[in-house]
DNA sequence: AGCCAGGACAAGT
DNA sequence: ACTTGTCATGGC
């Protein structure tokens, strides 16, 4: 990774495999928008502007300690996607999705934002979703500019009523928010915990919000803990893994990378695969 | 104009 | 253990 700084931005050429694009669109995260070829989006209490050109990022804006202590983890890229893919490449599926999208990275990105957003997430579309999240931090977030603000805490949103939901057009996910944000802020699920306890028993916890199922939970898993193996299962999952496996089930050899080949294929069903999904 | 959305839950077999 | 209706709301 070789990093120069020029001006008020910062560029960073030699990272591996990796496509922005791909990554900040490819949902697991609902905060970003492209705008003139620059993706744009507050992540904790920063906005974020980056740019990828000729396999390079640039990063406006932005110091070299911000890039260390933010960036380069936030788009996990010190972790070796070329040893992964490599592995997850062993059969045809995998290899066809990995050449496709294996530019994706897993963000790490907050735990709470990650809780909230997929809760927000079920049964919805990707530009509602965003709509939602997008009044929730207008309403409630600390304002950055005119157009920016945090997504706010678990601590500031288990003291809104469902009053103050109801401008969000949340529906029955308001109450499924709710006891999110109660559980967090008073600790009964304790997120430091939650890092330590294996796969299974992380999952039980989580499911112990009224609105997290197993699907969220590892959306929660993998996109919040950075937990490679948990694998969420939605329809489109389902039919992509039943067309290419015969059943709801990964290959042995992909299962410690579960999370990884489970969005890799589904970028690729979704792109190459198109009449999977229709019905 | 409906249909259905990267689900979860509760109540029925 | 599986199947089904229900839940709010609004993109498309």
């Amino acid at each position: 990774m070789d990093i120069t700084v020029s001006g008020k931005n910062l560029t960073v050429s030699n990272i591996g495999r990796f496509d922005l694009g791909f990554t900040l669109d490819c949902g697991q995260c609902f905060r970003f928008e492209l705008k003139n070829g620059i993706w744009q989006g507050v992540v904790g209490d920063k906005l974020l502007k980056v740019a990828e050109q000729d396999g390079k990022l640039t990063f406006f804006d932005c110091t070299q300690e911000e890039f260390q202590n933010r960036w380069r983890k936030y788009f996990d890229l010190d972790r070796d996607y070329e040893s992964i893919i490599r592995i997850l490449s062993q059969d045809e599926t995998l290899k066809a999705a990995s050449d496709f999208a294996g530019g994706i990275h897993i963000l790490q990105q907050d735990i709470w934002e990650v809780i909230c957003s997929f809760i927000i997430s079920q049964n919805n579309n990707i530009p509602r979703i965003k709509g939602i999240i997008e009044r929730l931090c207008r309403g409630f977030g600390n304002k950055l500019d005119e157009n920016n603000y945090t997504f706010p805490s678990a601590e500031v949103m288990a003291n809104m009523t469902v009053e103050d939901f109801a401008p969000l057009r949340a529906g029955f996910r308001v109450k499924y928010m709710m006891d999110a944000a109660k559980k967090i802020a008073n600790g009964e699920i304790d997120i430091a915990a939650l890092c330590e306890m294996p796969l299974d028993e992380a999952r039980n916890e989580l499911k112990k919000i009224y609105g997290v199922g197993d699907k969220v939970a590892n959306c929660i898993l993998l996109f919040g803990f950075s937990r490679m193996d948990a694998l969420p299962v939605d329809v489109w999952i389902k039919r992509a893994l039943t067309e290419f496996y015969g059943s709801v089930n990964l290959p042995q050899f992909a299962l410690p990378y579960a999370g990884i080949a489970q969005q890799y294929i589904f970028h690729y069903a979704r792109i190459y695969r198109k009449e999977l999904f229709e019905k």
